[in-house]
DNA sequence: TCCCGCCTTCCGTCCAGCGGAAGTGTAGGC
DNA sequence: GCCTACACTTCCGCTGGACGGAAGGCGGGA
């Protein structure tokens, strides 16, 4: 199925068609693969490639199957959403890391879902399922708690409104809970989620503010649902958070 | 100067004309200035703006100008060069980082120069100039000298016949030193590179290698040129690059 | 208030790009 | 070794998607 509701008509549509017919789970395509996927003639997946290629967004195997190349990465990762944030998170993240050995990361809003654009891992810590660039809906995750929390209200309710997806026994998708979590994710100034994505893993959240005090993303750790209790990771979380809410000023990309 | 040697003709040129615009030195570009430095009409430019913007390829601000968007890092981030890469050196990387609490980074081989893709740099590390996505010369880094020690003669015959850029008073430009200094390299395992680029600075790499036993990327370590011996980091680096060299063979994107 | 620079919209014109068909190459099965 | 199927590459007649200059709107600074 195309990832686009309809066919590509422009020459900039064909190109990002594309593109996008490259995800997580099928990194690497055949010229006739990309071609069913983009909607695209032959001939014209052919002709797109080629430039493609040349140009160093995508890169043609031996095996003579493309992935995404070098030169678009580049481009892409001067996102100031991605290495602005990246930039001023990874110090505070590289702290919060070392002081517990688990998972840490940093996702903003993109629509209606989290985008977790840094993840540090440790080889012994619980297994999360996110990666940089993966997405996961709001109402399930701690970071998407926060987010959505200092989200306009007409947000908030267009949300709420959709079908909430359950990914375990524990996931909570009634609205009027889900809008005390929000509620208490305010007043306390961090969120909490307990196995809503995964059963083996907690997670806290806190936000991270621009210069105007506008939140601009999240940073969280994730930890073993067994044992180890998330709410003393608190304190830590926060301070984290804050240091890179300070650093956001000044990162190339903010007025 | 426009990064393109001639003025884009097709519309998948005008596309990456358009991305090629955006460099870490300005991430943030008006209308106007992108028209210009892609060498398109306004209205050209301002057509192919919106659709990339409706995509998520670029990201137009409150302030009108254009910043890159999450969705193209996402798609950027598909590269295995970058994201297989990194997923497998992050836990190497972080390992090293702790025991040493300097900078730590892997680049890989693009055309004539190194492209870093990911780095890891702590409050207190000596000031580096690299940063994901920065590109330097093969001659003048550690990693660039291991990666050029593996490349076909005909590439380092190529290289070493062009003009070699100097950095410092330090900085090697002679071929016959730097022959010298790639076949250390090869028998070594490692290259040391010091105040090459800037004179503060003193690195140790080390190869990445596929299950081919190809070498696809180098790890490195940059420490203060006084001081600290940048030898003595030389076992851990090589262990570093080696637990990347085994975990990446299971990465996705590989044969 | 005026001017300048930037952005947006309009519209007549045209060639860049389309895609079907045919050709080529390769791998796997018999 | 041969045959078949599939993927990829090249050709070329045709056309509508896209071009860009001009005009208008908007906002900021003098």
């Amino acid at each position: 199925m195309v990832r686009q509701r309809e066919l590509p008509r422009s020459g900039t549509q064909r190109v990002l068609a594309i593109l996008a017919a490259f995800t997580a789970e099928r990194p690497v395509l055949a010229l006739s693969e990309i071609s069913r996927l983009a909607g695209l003639a032959l001939t014209t997946t052919h002709r797109q490639l080629a430039e493609l290629t040349r140009w160093g967004a995508l890169e043609r195997g031996d095996d003579g199957r493309y992935r995404i190349g070098l030169r678009l990465w580049e481009v892409g990762a001067l996102a100031p959403r991605s290495l602005g944030l990246r930039e001023a998170a990874l110090p505070f993240l590289e702290d919060l890391y070392e002081a517990t050995h688990q998972n840490v990361q940093v996702a903003v809003l993109d629509g209606r879902e989290v985008v977790y654009v840094e993840r540090i891992t440790g080889r012994d810590a619980v297994h999360v399922v996110t990666r940089p660039g993966s997405r996961l809906p709001l109402h399930a995750t701690a970071v998407g708690l926060v987010l959505l929390a200092h989200a306009p209200i007409s947000e908030i309710d267009a949300v709420l409104a959709a079908p909430l997806k359950r990914y375990t026994e524990y996931t909570v998708t009634d609205p009027a809970r889900l809008r005390r979590a929000l509620a208490d994710t305010r007043r306390n100034g961090y969120a909490i989620s307990v196995r809503q994505i995964e059963t083996v893993s907690t997670s806290v959240a806190a936000p991270i503010r621009d210069e105007r005090d506008v939140v601009v993303a999240a940073l969280s750790i994730v930890v073993p649902a067994k044992g180890a209790h998330a709410r003393r990771h608190v304190p830590a979380v926060l301070a984290a958070a804050r240091g890179v809410s300070r650093g956001i000023g000044s990162t190339p990309g903010n007025p």
